[in-house]
DNA sequence: ACTTGCTATGACACCGATGTCATGACTTCG
DNA sequence: CGAAGTCATGACATCGGTGTCATAGCAAGT
């Protein structure tokens, strides 16, 4: 590969003027350049990154280490894909601000993640992006090193900057939505309150109906998927004929998420009642997949994993230079309402229904 | 960040002794050894990779482009995730030899390409390696450089090494094993011959029918698919009626790929036929969402993508060793039928029909 | 005792860029 | 016309490692 001082010999000049000509730091006479350009254009020359990194210590990386890429990739993941959504959005920010974005997978196990940290570190990655497959707290050490770094879909104990899907605000929107649109018998099969999403998620819904002035039902409110590998789906038909056997039945029934929708429809049918005439359905992912495809197709919530993305290399690039007053705490992205007709408005103020953000499709 | 001369001055030795612990290519004295592992340790030293490099020459990296990363991920996405998978199966190889790998996105249009093999070079990769979202030609120039090449599903015109999934031997195993359990009337519903993929599929197809001493009729070869935008499926209508009205109609009609096949479902259906009982259907790409959600299942061959991304990190591996006995052409890469009951048997030999590679599920 | 050979270590140059400073040729102004 | 300023360029040191060679100490062989 051609050096500078290839190129300088060539075009009979000192490296220096090479070096000028191409940063454009200083006035170069128009012969010269045209010697050099046409000089370094006949070598096929390439500068050197790791040369020019001795000197101004910026190596143009970013480490990104995630578990995206070693995804089953099944076509019915019950979550879609969120962390390689994430992936996408740094990717395109990173292109778009000329940083070059280094990739390790984990393969799974968090365990090779002190090694990837460290071979990032030698190649003198100037951020690093941590991003988990769901949402959920991690520790992550970096070692001595104070390379700044960014958690996405995850936290961790001590405040390290983190981009993190609003659930609860999202539930929040979609059950006031629904009150909105005349439900007040609104009934909630829960994921395990173990999963941080599933605990968000809940709170948004309380918080939804107390804002509403609804009081809170606990018997409206059901623990519907265990956080167990092997589950078996009878907890949901329980969870189900629980709240349809109440003397005030539910108009609406909300999902934990739309895989648990998609089971729903199932059982729904089973007994015998109409989807949304005879009860409403909603979902929680918006996962096309599930929402779309289902007849009558899912109303559910987005969350935002593209934008997540971005405002995580956002910050990164912050930090880098120097920007970062550093965030109070973890930066929380709503995303929107997509509202289908699994859902039946009982009153006819639909019209108002529509708030920020909110869809139709 | 700490360099090797802090840890020298910090052990009491010279530079040089520091690389050699780092490096364990000369004999250290155990005390002196010691000394220097905690000054590492304390400064939380990490050698610089561009400073080594410098003299070595060896970057450690791998540039990878693709456009896998800014797929839009739809759901029903027709052709499943096909550089996805292949990227997998790259990162897995390279995440095992050792190196690091540059993931660079090209945003779907190809005139970015040019801008990120510059960088890649800046960055000094060992080897390029270009995935392409579906089976066609390209144009790949590195410029001058004389950086390795591999090209992933895709190949050009001057002979640069290449990993192509066997599109005619995939083709030619499932017509086979057609003929072996009974069928002779064997309808083929092509894709649009201008696309790669689609006319090597038509050659597999033929080619089993000459192996077989079957003679190939021509109303049975169709094409359904036209390789334009807004294809309405009238295409498919005609041709299944088509062939549906010969004197001698098809036992069992394959598919140019599975999303054709979940369309020539319905349209069977339509026409008042069972599947399998009245025509038997098959299909090509064994995308998962499809042939495993459809009833009955659809018998399909499977490309090998996630194999096709490990033979090209091992075929890029090899260059850089300069074990380059460069490949006499593109390497194909077969991949297994999936025999599902979407097809029926019309002979009891069902069990001579297994040849290497198909699995039963 | 002297040579040979091995171990353990350091001095120094070098990889390919760029920052600093110096220099010579012109231009402009008082 | 000489001082000051701009333009264009080059010499040289430097970044953080590693290859080469030199050197000192000590054991073994002759």
């Amino acid at each position: 590969m051609a050096t500078i001082y290839d190129v300088a010999k060539a075009a009979g000049v000192s490296p220096k003027t090479v070096s000028r000509v191409l940063n454009g730091d200083a006035p170069v006479g128009r012969e010269t350049r045209k010697a050099v350009e046409a000089a370094m254009s006949d070598l096929g020359y390439v500068p050197s990154n790791a040369a020019r990194m001795m000197r101004s210590n910026r190596s143009g990386l970013i480490g990104l280490i995630t578990g995206a890429l070693s995804h089953k990739l099944e076509p019915m993941e019950p979550t879609g894909l969120p962390d390689l959504y994430i992936v996408q959005g740094i990717q395109r920010v990173m292109a778009d601000s000329g940083k070059t974005l280094i990739i390790a997978d984990t393969g799974g196990t968090s365990a090779k993640v002190p090694q990837l940290v460290r071979t990032f570190l030698q190649h003198r990655v100037e951020a690093l992006i941590y991003v988990a497959d769901y949402h959920k707290q991690v520790t992550f050490d970096t070692g001595a090193g104070n390379c700044p770094v960014v958690l996405v879909n995850c936290f961790d104990a001590d405040g390290t900057p983190a981009v993190l899907p609003d659930d609860e605000q999202c539930q929040f929107d979609l059950v006031t939505d629904l009150i909105r649109s005349g439900h007040e018998r609104i009934a909630y099969l829960t994921l395990d309150p173990a999963m941080v999403a599933g605990e968000l998620r809940s709170k948004g819904y309380r918080a939804a109906l107390e804002a509403a002035g609804i009081p809170h039902d606990g018997a409206l409110e059901v623990m519907a998927r265990e956080n167990v590998e092997d589950h078996d789906g009878r907890l949901l038909q329980r969870a189900l004929d629980s709240v349809l056997a109440l003397d005030r039945p539910p108009t609406v029934i909300c999902c934990g998420n739309d895989e648990m929708a998609l089971r729903l429809y199932g059982l729904i049918r089973s007994r015998g009642l109409r989807i949304p005439e005879d009860v409403s359905v909603a979902g929680f992912d918006n996962y096309r997949a599930i929402a779309e495809t289902l007849y009558p197709p899912l109303t559910t919530v987005e969350l935002p994993y593209p934008a997540m993305g971005q405002r995580a290399a956002e910050i990164a690039l912050g930090m880098i230079n120097g920007e970062g007053e550093q965030l109070a705490g973890p930066e929380m992205v709503p995303g929107p309402v997509h509202w289908r007709s699994s859902v039946t408005a009982l009153n006819s103020v639909t019209k108002f229904r529509s708030n920020t953000g909110s869809t139709f499709s």
